[in-house]
DNA sequence: TAGATTGTTAATCGATTAACAATC
DNA sequence: TAGATTGTTAATCGATTAACAATC
């Protein structure tokens, strides 16, 4: 019994993904496993491992050809059909995602927007309605395998998670600092921002000690 | 010679610092590694590995001083003085990352936005000047070690970067889609929004196939 | 056939975690 | 002292990568 596609293999899809797509509008009808890696930025013998993990569909001697690998790798990561994104919260980073380009064309459809704000409901903001946090569960059903994405305050995401989880939702995207307890059968993933600011924070504060420190030196 | 802190701990520290400022404003004085593993959702030896990496601040058979471990903590992580941030990019995504509460408190300064549309240059948006891009050069010498924040769309994303780059900017975090080509001395940071809804489907696809399979069996 | 490149095995590397001596 | 908990070692685990037989 096969233990399934390794998380980091999977992470990469999307960027195997993007590069075959980049390839392919240029008109490459193959490309090598070494070619993929150095557009992609990471190991030949990775990127063959990881794309046999999604079946044998290289030639040996030739390489892979590009709008087949597009088709299985779209198959595998789920997007050739559509599945709907919910996104909670109407704010600015709210309206940063209803606008994101590259959603439509990989299948995502942004179904709903939900904020409390009585004046926000019930308007279009990017296209997308919003309503407000008791039809969360009349929009999930409509779209079953949705993805909701938390774009809350943290103090109202744990709130919306547990909401979106008692209508059926299984994958949710966080964007609120803080852990959201969620069951089992629940997926998220999570994006931090102050996080991602502080690791950038102790590298340029090492680089500037070291540097200070060769100045006395 | 030290082979110094593995990145996958440093990316650990703002959780343990997430924490351990709750735990402190919740009047708890001391804390074990048992404790602070469980509130981090992590293995208790890890907190234990991690923190060892930092000092030997704890005290066996007490645990950790929650204040003095703050101390230690945002000292390594460079967050006990200002670092100024640019944000590039006046967008929606933009105007989310300067309303973004949790910077200014862990001593994250928003200095300026750069964007290229006139209507918007010489603006305040959130309390931050908008300035055009010929003076990102300016910004960045005015503070010594900012981040640059990349909220541009794909298109523009590597100018701006080469810019901020040339301008002596040693720190990117990166929300454009693709990858920048920076030289070795300069630390990119990406929040790919695109590939993490893209991960969540791959899930949510192989979840849906194997009850269906279910289903039909 | 000769050259190229995959798919996979086996070696390497690094990160996680269990275990425990040190010690408060 | 007895109990608790750290700091660290050593074992485990999983991911990366080199190497190469298979084969186009």
């Amino acid at each position: 019994m096969s233990r399934g596609i390794p998380e980091a293999t999977v992470a990469r899809l999307p960027v195997y993904l993007r590069v075959l797509r980049e390839l392919d509008s240029e008109g490459n009808d193959t490309v090598s496993s070494v070619h993929l890696a150095e557009l992609a930025g990471v190991n030949a013998a990775k990127v063959r491992k990881d794309l046999s993990f999604l079946g044998s569909y290289g030639t040996r001697g030739v390489g892979y050809e590009v709008p087949y690998l597009i088709f299985q790798m779209s198959r595998a990561l789920g997007l050739t059909h559509e599945r709907g994104v919910v996104i909670a919260g109407a704010g600015h980073l709210g309206q940063a995602l209803a606008n994101y380009r590259g959603f439509s064309d990989r299948g995502f459809n942004i179904v709903a927007m939900i904020d409390v704000d009585p004046s926000k409901i019930g308007m279009k903001m990017s296209g997308v309605s919003v309503v407000g946090p008791e039809d969360v569960v009349d929009v999930v059903n409509a779209h079953p395998g949705c993805i909701v994405v938390i774009a809350t305050p943290q103090s109202a995401a744990q709130a919306v998670a547990d909401r979106a989880i008692s209508a059926g939702v299984k994958s949710l995207l966080n964007f609120a600092p803080g852990v959201l307890t969620v069951p089992d059968d629940v997926r998220v993933r999570k994006v931090d921002l102050g996080l991602e600011l502080q690791v950038l924070s102790f590298y340029a504060e090492q680089q500037e000690r070291s540097s200070a420190g060769a100045k006395s030196a």
